[in-house]
DNA sequence: ATACCGTACCGTACAGCGTACGGCTCGGTT
DNA sequence: AACCGAGCCGTACGCTGTACGGTACGGTAT
């Protein structure tokens, strides 16, 4: 529901672990790379809610205050499970930049990258604290996603927004999805089937009168998804009116430099 | 950090609470509408975190377990306070369609008073299982955002989409400046003072040879914002991206319909 | 006036969480 | 052979949401 008290993570501890080399398997063979990976594993099995220090000491058949012995606590863990991720989504730096359609096509990429990691990892949208700690994995994504956007006549800052703007679009549409996703799975109900259990008390509550704007439109929308929304279409169409929005910028400095 | 058990708040009920009426206060006072407004108080005061039941209660003088008289749990008391938070967001229901500057003087407008609500209620980010329910408030500001979008050429499952992706950008960006006030708060230090005391680890670390742009880019934009990222510049420069991007839609259904 | 009863109220208890603290037990060095 | 630091971990504390069962009161029927 809401985020936990913790410890709240030293930035500077994180640092030092995310690109450390902790390399010494210790007597009962636990790492910090064991650890994660346990975490990871139990996160995508069971969603994020399932990983506690407990239950990760469980699958390594170890003490759960082992664990503190390499990590200095949970938000450290997120940290570096986090950026281990990152490390899924370009086998090398120019990944993007290689893919065709020029920048356009490279964000097109990015953005198709992001979705599917987070399709994959559905536990990195229920974090709530978000320190955005640079590890290895995430300032190569960064280097990786900015190289498609030089030349393109935008400024430096300018690259970053860009950037940022697709990325926090994809993130948007993928927490919605998970979050589908999420309360169907608990509810044990399709979004159509709610709709049609719910719809009774709606009609009564929310009548045309007062909104006749929000029943007909969410009535379309209802029918066009079959849902009460479509994160896979918000993706596709927001990315498109952003790409048009970034074109426009991009002339315009073009024009700047013939 | 992550999001928690709770007993995932069952959506009818949910939905029955948000349109009844409950006006009988009780033997001791005690109103679901009570109950809702010491939560968003608390939530204001001390963070999500601190809006446990016990404290609630404490709040109001009142035992734990007498709030579930009147509240089947905290899932749906956090419903609650969501659609009572929305309440503050227009004074009628043609408050934004009343906007000098056509549709898109009204999604500035949309955006602005969305992002003021997040700042002003800064725990609405800290929800992890958002569901979005249709209490009577998220319903007037939903037909209250649609109205300006009327007219415009668009089809209704458009109008859905377009609003869908301002209001997306909106959270995202304020999602990211509480983050960074909350851990500037926890910390105890400014978003410059971090980078000050960080920058010779990342230095050795992060060797221009390997991310040569990251490098560059990421330095750019820090002296910039003075800071890792600015959630209002990037609030300014994504709408901005974005309006220009429905507004090649607009024309394009404008031209179909001469 | 009396008896009754539904509902509001709440004390206790349980399972789970992160982690502080202190002790045990090894592997490697002297 | 003696030592010692580091890895390991059992216990305990304060916190969470809430199930359960008991108490006490306001309003109604007799």
């Amino acid at each position: 529901m809401s985020a936990k008290k913790a410890s709240a993570a030293d930035p500077a501890r994180s640092l030092a672990l995310l690109w450390g080399s902790h390399s010494k398997p210790g007597r009962s063979g636990l790492t910090v790379r064991s650890i994660v990976l346990a975490a990871i594993e139990l996160a995508n099995e069971e969603g994020l809610d399932a990983v506690s220090m407990r239950h990760v000491a469980e699958r390594l058949e170890v003490g759960t205050m082992s664990l503190y012995t390499h990590v200095p606590g949970k938000g450290e863990l997120v940290d570096l499970m986090i950026d281990t991720a990152y490390g899924e989504l370009y086998d090398d730096v120019d990944a993007p930049s290689r893919q065709p359609g020029g920048w356009r096509g490279a964000l097109e990429f990015v953005a198709a990258r992001n979705w599917d990691l987070y399709r994959r990892n559905p536990w990195m949208l229920q974090i709530v604290d978000v320190r955005s700690t640079l590890g290895p994995n995430a300032s190569l994504k960064y280097e990786a996603e900015l190289r498609p956007l030089e030349g393109t006549g935008l400024s430096d800052v300018e690259m970053d927004s860009v950037l940022a703007l697709v990325l926090s679009h994809v993130e948007s549409t993928a927490r919605a999805k998970a979050n589908q996703a999420r309360i169907q799975e608990e509810s044990g109900m399709t979004d159509a089937e709610w709709w049609v259990s719910n719809a009774p008390i709606l009609d009564k509550i929310m009548d045309a009168g007062r909104f006749p704007l929000a029943s007909r439109v969410g009535q379309a929308a209802g029918e066009a998804y079959q849902s009460i929304a479509d994160p896979a279409h918000a993706l596709a169409f927001g990315l498109e009116r952003i790409l048009d929005g970034i074109a426009g910028l991009v002339e315009g400095r073009g024009r700047n430099r013939p």
